[in-house]
DNA sequence: GCGACAAACGAACGTTCGTCTTATTGTGGG
DNA sequence: CCCACAATAAGACGAACGTTCGTTTGTCGC
């Protein structure tokens, strides 16, 4: 048992890094066994399909995503500093990965959006999880007194979606080198206006 | 002359709403021209390469990308209004191509930014560009005194190119209904929130 | 050491990929 | 009308694709 499972983990380590460079589509057998000095059919007998290896590779990340993002957050107190623990670790995800994988995920999300099937499933599954695990800690915070209780969640946490995948195209398209910081710092504004409990008054200009 | 770029012509529409489905990588030549009764002999002669014909079917996004969303908002007044209408023309603007297509533009920068290549550079360049040209316009808003005087302008644009992008995994992969109101929101509080001239001030809690 | 079973292999399958060469069609200018 | 040339087609190429097959290797309980 533990012979076959060692393997198949270090093809989904490879896989993933390998489908972090040219995409959950553009992973394929032949190159990711010979990335592994493994037979193509012994590779493939791990997984029936290679739908079944590109979801396997899918459960991989996610659970990967959960142990390096979620689970450390959740050490942090509940409330602001819970959220702001996972959407900093969050940010974080990309960059660990650094110059090969990235954000697997992110990159599915776009790939996947017009592609039935089940790989597009789960993935639309651990987002909506993701984005509704975020809502919840800023509902919570918002109880705790954290933030200011009218506050939109669902809203904040879009706000802090876009933020994460703005934050990507700026690092790995563009090469932008301060994306880190800068991000970092759109968040910081994100957290402050979401705290305010005095409105701003908006003065009516003409 | 005629002849030939128009056939050209057909097959980069055709093939700029398959990538949109298939991603510009999933863009093959046999399938293309199948879908144009045409041989793929035949449509090869036209780009030379597999590559040239990504390039080109870039190159007619980005095209198509200035007449719908660029131009048209040259014609409002400098300034906010602009500024506005570039946005607004830009989040409408996957909508457009709705069910198949969508936003290329966008998800070729998620899939190619770990692929070095012509295809890729290509893309940094438009991608860059837009986001000047955003950066121009909201500098320009804020010497009209529309926006106030000390506002970050790249991270103005970095903002709403999160908002964009957030957006479209809302609609296309999420499936949210409520998606494009919800992004227009969003942008209305980025716009309000740069118009204000007086800064909420801060009250220090505890 | 032997039998059972999981794990990996090598070879081939039919298909599709991008590309190239050669031929056939269509079309506009003299 | 015809000729030059652009536009498209037909077909084949080697390679890679996912998948299936039968076989070999390794590992463990007895």
């Amino acid at each position: 048992m533990t012979k076959g499972s060692d393997t198949r983990d270090r093809i989904l380590r490879e896989a993933e890094s390998l489908a972090g460079t040219v995409g959950l589509d553009g992973l394929t057998i032949g190159v990711l066994a010979a990335a592994l000095d493994l037979s193509k059919s012994g590779l493939f007998a791990h997984f029936g399909s290679r739908e079944g290896l590109q979801l396997a590779v899918l459960q991989r990340a996610a659970d990967r995503f959960d142990t390096d993002v979620l689970f450390p957050a959740l050490r942090a107190k509940s409330g602001e500093p819970r959220l702001r623990a996972l959407t900093d670790h969050w940010l974080a995800w990309e960059r660990t990965r650094g110059a090969h994988g990235g954000d697997l995920l992110a990159a599915a999300a776009f790939e996947m959006d017009d592609r039935p099937g089940v790989v597009r499933d789960y993935l639309v599954r651990i987002q909506q999880r993701w984005l509704a695990t975020l809502a919840t800690a800023c509902i919570i915070a918002a109880e705790l007194g954290h933030f200011r209780g009218d506050l939109d969640a669902d809203a904040w946490v879009r706000e802090a979606h876009g933020i994460v995948l703005a934050h990507r195209v700026a690092r790995r398209l563009l090469g932008d080198h301060h994306a880190d910081d800068r991000a970092r710092r759109t968040l910081d504004e994100l957290f402050a206006r979401a705290r305010a409990t005095i409105k701003p008054r908006k003065r009516r200009a003409a």
